[in-house]
DNA sequence: AATCACCTAGGTATAAATACCTAGTTAGCT
DNA sequence: AGCTAACTAGGTATTTATACCTAGGTGATT
């Protein structure tokens, strides 16, 4: 199927930064099958024009004031089952690639990828496919998934950012008005699901995994 | 004093996306008093870069593979004392300023900067002034510097980068060959000269500082 | 020679984390 | 009704971290 000029694939460009705003904009007015139809600047703003413009595919920033990138794709990929989004993102852990796929991105390319694949990549999610850059596939296969059992509950997940913001257990309880017995169950599970065995390397988890404000 | 024309301002811009390279050179390129001699990817070859076409202003990213922003400003500007550095960069911890000051760098803005700014700034400069982003200017004043006694020394630096990679006293000690007490002793120290009281905020501070690999 | 910063090391005591147990309650699902 | 996951809570023992104390050795500076 060749794609002729007339079905153009409008894009919709979020990223908090001037200049790749620039640089994504100057980049797409070469290629004469790609139609910007608007820029934002944060997530809130994106899920707006998102619904407005209804456009074929998203370029997604993911750290942005207001609203990050990966919660803006879930809302916008339930709401708008048509428009792709392309995730264009910086960070590259296995875990952070995958809770954008859960989140509904049909892509995902690093910020250092050069002009031609991030068009190519556009191209490929606009026709219903999907495009990772080499180097997260790569990352992708050596980091598989970790089993539905070692996920973590929200509780868990609760006490594991009160961990890392530097509260005991004792303090933890409190807070959350429990025993500190439960909020020592509670990090003896954290641990044992993500195969951790120090405090130190689960205040790292927690702030590699966005569960606390560095 | 009016510059004219013929004395351009020559650039010379470092950073690994090549969206963002793109849209400085976009951006540049509306400007005429200003001329943009080339464009390194890493800190390495921004400082072959620099040697070679001595510039006025390097627009200077700080997160890049192989030399990092700070350690290529702090060589070009010892080499080359008539070449500004701007730092161009996303973190905006005060202290991450401080040590692009004490490297050389004549000014500091974001990367969520305007171009307008960014030109600004790189004016600034280039005349020999400084110039910092308002949210940077404000983060410095409200973030004094440390006093000269509560800055680590390279073994306390050693010691709090083991204890953040999750090592405890114990293992530390046998690592380095001396006394768990020391490394205590150490931790102390330490804590005592961070204002921190607690191993968490420790190990946030060694990441937010990059004494380790996140 | 004296001072000072730094690295070193030990004693003692308390608080916190961790390991290894058990077990009740509740909500949701089959 | 029975099963399961998740949250809850306790006992006991050990290890680790932390607080507060002292103090010797060394190299640089004055």
């Amino acid at each position: 199927m060749i794609q002729g000029k007339e079905d153009k694939i409008s894009l919709l460009l979020v990223d908090d930064h001037p200049m790749v705003q620039g640089g994504l904009l100057a980049c797409f007015s070469y290629y004469d099958d790609i139609e910007v139809l608007g820029v934002s600047n944060d997530g809130e703003t994106a899920l707006a024009k998102a619904i407005e413009l209804k456009p074929d595919v998203i370029l997604m920033d993911v750290s942005m004031p207001s609203m990050n990138g990966i919660d803006a794709t879930e809302i916008i990929t339930e709401q708008l089952p048509d428009t792709k989004v392309l995730i264009f993102s910086m960070h590259d852990s296995a875990e952070f690639v995958r809770s954008a796929i859960q989140a509904g991105a049909s892509g995902y390319v690093l910020k250092d990828t050069s002009s031609e694949e991030v068009y190519y990549a556009i191209k490929a999610v606009a026709k219903g496919n999907t495009h990772f850059s080499s180097s997260i596939a790569k990352t992708l296969i050596e980091n598989p998934a970790k089993l539905e059992n070692d996920k973590l509950t929200t509780r868990e997940q609760v006490i594991l950012s009160l961990v890392a913001q530097g509260l005991s257990s004792k303090e933890i309880a409190r807070e959350l008005n429990i025993s500190f017995r439960t909020v020592d169950a509670h990090r003896r599970n954290i641990k044992s699901k993500l195969n951790i065995d120090c405090l130190v390397d689960l205040v790292r988890y927690a702030i590699n995994h966005g569960l606390i404000e560095e």
